[in-house]
DNA sequence: GACTGACATCAGCATGGGCTGATATTGTCA
DNA sequence: TGACAATATCAGCCCATGCTGATGTCAGTC
């Protein structure tokens, strides 16, 4: 079975501050103050990049009284794996192989 | 064994264009012009987003008189599918746990 | 050597997106 | 209800980057 890969989601991990916030994520379930406290980033700028990574489908909330908990979501993290990793084997296979299309 | 992602290697692969070379290059090694015929990109266009991604470790080259025959590096694939593949593991056993930090 | 074709590089333009300060919204507590 | 704390949203600035036309470079062919 052939996973393509999300161009989205991609872009919406291809940055420095959301890739950090993701790998806090994993680690720990967290709301935005631990986040601020984490990176040291401005509260305006780390809504912006967790409503990327919402919007992605990397992450999830959770409200818990005035705070809100974000979550990580494996699925995504997990599809992102696969999708590379049978790219890889593909381009193993074709190394092996030396396939590659005639000089025209 | 924590892998953590590089962010100039997602960063290269986040974009549509290049990932499409990716996955082209994935099935076939190619040179430039078949690329362009596949894409349908400009010639210009293509050379950029070929010299992000040798850069980003993500291709490679290899001269055939005129033409320049571009191959994937399969380790650069498998190492962001590894490292994903931790996050996502990662993850799901913080899911799992349930392990929040408490609110402040 | 002149020419052509494959590819890279350069300069310029335009859009996207990251960062910020200001402001709105929502929940908690006194 | 009034005050405050946590978070989201908005408008604006600015820089990174994708796209393009023009040009440079190198290899093969006549």
């Amino acid at each position: 079975m052939l996973m393509s890969v999300d161009t989205d989601l991609m872009r919406a991990l291809g940055d420095p501050l959301r890739l950090r916030i993701v790998t806090l994520l994993a680690r720990e379930t967290l709301c935005t103050t631990h986040l601020i406290a984490e990176t040291g980033a401005r509260q305006t700028n780390l809504s912006n990049h967790l409503r990327v990574l919402r919007e992605a489908g990397v992450v999830e909330t959770e409200p818990c009284g005035r705070f809100t908990y974000y979550r990580l979501r494996p699925e995504a993290l997990a599809g992102l794996a696969e999708g590379f990793g049978e790219l890889a084997e593909l381009a193993r296979a074709t190394r092996a192989d030396d396939r590659k299309r005639a000089c025209p």
